[in-house]
DNA sequence: ATTATGTTTGTAATTTTATTTCAATATTAA
DNA sequence: TTAATATTGAAATAAAATTACAAACATAAT
């Protein structure tokens, strides 16, 4: 664990003195490693000792061990700088396009995780493995994300309809039922076609699955289980970059998860599938 | 710069006692921080003097600012052990099946940007640029990646036809002269269709760009300029995972590469684009 | 209020550790 | 071979961490 985190975890049954090393190491964590237990002593307005137990109580076996723990989180902490990257500006050469796209989808890749609920993905995985019919529901980018989780599912022989147009998209919600799943994807969540597809869906008795970026929309309102994708989006503010990588990941945890639940069989589709393309290759 | 890469540097230039130093510090990185400038002489069998002489030559203060940058090495080695991760088994609980999916998709992205030619990527975006018209082909999976680059193009007014089947494919190839680009993307570079498609427009005298995984296939060989993916594929030899996140971030960096060159004009489309779809929105 | 008890804290002594000085030794060039 | 230079470690020194201990403080019981 961080010596940072260690020290919240006990700041309550520190002593005032210890408290005020405590205050002073939180707020200058970096400087700390270039001093000597006499010096912070001294910043801290108190003795050496003092922070040796400080250090001991800890854990660690004295103020040296401490400031090699510090020194850590610190590479650990530049290490997490390299995630606030910058937007692509005009001038930025090929080499710099390359590095902060990849940064930026990594990163969306990484913070959709962090929003992302392991509950509502079990329920979501459980709900399309069991489902009789499953429809997806996108438009724009997010109907090319529907398209692959719809080709993804094919490949295992879990039919799913996927509609790009509202018409077709509300047609064929009107005929879901109970033990039938529908699935929302649109990045604002405010997309007023799917919104509707999956209102109809939903009125219908269909369980309701919605993929939107985090935080309160109506989409998410709407549906059943929600999955949330990191919202961030930086560049030239053409939208649909990090987070069709985001809606993506999220799209591979379904099938895996829908896959791995009846693996036999499964393998079996797909080594069939695979046989079958390769006569079509050079 | 890491400690050890610094010792790297310099090691011909070290003389022989330091040597023995630097051979013990490089195999016995991580102990070497919890020892004093004495017991890492004992076990090198020289003296302290000598082992403050080589931290100095290396560029710190002394001793113990080297025991404080090695720390931080170990603690960046520690993070980067991280990447090593599995494929998901059926015994996977939710949770480590998002945690695996995330990190194959991160690390598809990774390894990409690190096969990926800078130069090819240069000329692709400049190609592109001045495109009359340009031709993408792609089936299944890759065709999804197609249609994604389409509708990138298509936001900043720059018309691209996307087929997704052979027939179309060939039509549209035959049209094709000097000045016009074609895009090919498949992942084994062994498509059939994509292939005679790609030499079609070729023949007809149009530039060819290819998108495959990294090594030697026909398409590549056929190709003008060539863009590689990271040919990484561990879950479930299902394919298409993490291939297509790789994938999709060269696409983006072609749009972010292509969209940069007339920033101005581009901003006030997307703009534009914006506004009228919002009107669309909940 | 006063005393006993335990805790907290800093001073001073001690120990450990790093660093410097310097002379012995090895290496290189003339 | 010899002079000049570089390398090295023993001993001395300086700096740092740590320990021992007692004063100061807080708390609870009388």
């Amino acid at each position: 664990m961080s010596c940072i985190l260690k020290i919240r975890e006990i700041y309550s049954e520190l002593t005032p003195t210890e408290q005020k090393i405590a205050d002073y190491i939180m707020e200058e964590e970096v400087e700390v490693t270039s001093l000597s237990a006499a010096e912070l002593a001294e910043q801290v307005k108190t003795s050496p000792p003092s922070i040796v137990r400080f250090a001991r109580k800890l854990g660690y076996g004295g103020f040296q061990e401490m400031k090699l723990a510090l020194a850590k989180d610190a590479a650990l902490q530049d290490k997490q700088q390299d995630k606030v990257y910058e937007a692509v500006t005009i001038h930025d050469s090929t080499k710099e396009i390359i590095y902060k796209i990849s940064k930026e989808n990594s990163n969306a890749i990484d913070e959709t995780v962090s929003v992302l609920d392991e509950v509502e993905v079990a329920k979501a995985i459980e709900v399309m493995t069991k489902a009789n019919n499953i429809n997806i529901f996108g438009v724009g980018a997010s109907g090319l994300v529907g398209l692959d989780l719809q080709y993804k599912l094919m490949r295992i022989n879990k039919r799913a309809s996927m509609y790009m147009d509202s018409h077709t998209q509300l047609s064929s919600a009107i005929h879901l039922g109970k033990g039938d799943v529908a699935v929302g994807i649109s990045h604002s969540g405010r997309t007023l076609e799917i919104f509707k597809a999956m209102e109809t869906a939903k009125n219908r008795g269909a369980t309701t699955i919605s993929i939107t970026k985090y935080g309160k929309n109506p989409l998410m309102d709407l549906a059943d289980i929600n999955l949330f994708t990191a919202s961030v989006e930086k560049n030239l503010r053409t939208g649909a970059i990090a987070s069709r990588i985001a809606q993506l990941t999220i799209i591979d945890i379904l099938f895996i998860g829908i896959a791995r639940k009846n693996f036999n069989e499964i393998s079996k589709y797909i080594q069939t599938t695979r046989e079958i393309v390769e006569d079509f290759k050079l």
